[in-house]
DNA sequence: GAATTAAATCTACACTGTAGAATTTTAATT
DNA sequence: AATTAAAATTCTACAGTGTAGATTTAATTC
């Protein structure tokens, strides 16, 4: 008898063992805790179910991948429109890099979506925090992708280098963005 | 006798089937041809050789994708120290990713290496294009993380999303990180 | 000529995502 | 109440991945 068989078919009662949300929340767990995606099998072994028990709450891994992807953007701060829009800026980039410093695999998921939602989260943030310099549209486009993609490369390289990079490194260049913007 | 079994053993005469240069070639060419990296196993059919004969010229495929990226590094633009240093610059960051995009996985591989030799080599190109503006240290060196970590994380973007971004895209971006330069 | 090294093949393993079928229970329909 | 359908789960199995280890053949060295 060593390895316990489990009882096949649907679960007795209201006990369902899963749900879209407990699935999703070992994956984050395993995420930070491994800094790494885990397996289905190791996430199911994690849940006390069979790997193909996720299949029925989630169309693939991607998918799966993606739901985290856009629960976790969420979390990111929130710029205060009426702050100095400089530390806002700051505090809202080391904000979006602790994300995706923590949570690694995050930054391929995003990029990949079908759907730009999770990644319109973090400019959405960045309009609210530069809500004061009243931007026009030509001068905001390429400050948004310069600060995106720099952001993103940044998170590809913590990643890559996992610890060795803190999140403060991204300071200094920022200063030189912000001198070209208030030298308009 | 549907599948011919390759005699085994080492080859009779001079004729060596393999060297790091060929599988190198093969492997640049598989990259490029099918924009992902390839398996150990197509590398190995293209060559009509078996799988195992390449770990007789790299350690594993990490080594042979390091290989491969110190070796394509090389070919990045040349700026002229002489030249107008926004448009080298320019150029630079062009053929920086048309290169990180025409071999999807370099950009991982190199940003995971422990030699930093590969990542050296734009920034050295990048103090070539800059040899006009004589920049100090405490100012060149938010500029180049700057730079390369945009570069990255455009290049990130562009392999997330194949063929949908063109190298163009950086250049307003560009103009930004310029104006914040000219503006001392 | 014997021993060593080089260059290759073969077999086999653990790990991955996942397709497809079987099983058990609950809900819906007749 | 009986039947049918749907939901929630497990089991089995497969193809694809990198690669460890043993084996084979030929060239080189002593």
């Amino acid at each position: 008898m060593s390895v316990k068989q489990k009882k096949r078919g649907r679960p007795a009662g209201s006990s369902k063992a899963l749900s879209k949300l407990i699935i999703l929340q070992q994956a984050k767990n395993l995420l930070a805790e491994q800094g790494k995606i885990p397996t289905l099998r190791a996430l199911a072994a994690e849940l006390n179910v069979d790997p193909m028990a996720l299949y029925h709450y989630f169309a693939n891994k991607a998918a799966l991948l993606e739901a985290v992807t856009v629960s976790l953007l969420e979390a990111i701060y929130q710029p205060n429109p009426e702050g100095q829009w400089q530390a806002e800026v700051r505090q809202l980039c080391h904000s979006y890099l602790e994300l995706l410093s923590r949570y690694p695999g995050l930054l391929e998921t995003m990029l990949k979506m079908s759907t730009d939602g999770p990644a319109q989260v973090f400019i959405a943030r960045l309009e609210q925090a530069l809500t004061p310099l009243a931007l026009a549209k030509v001068e905001f486009e390429p400050l948004r992708d310069l600060l995106a993609d720099y952001l993103h490369g940044v998170a590809l390289a913590m990643q890559c280098n996992p610890g060795g990079i803190p999140v403060g490194c991204v300071d200094a260049p920022l200063d030189l963005i912000f001198r070209g913007l208030t030298s308009r």
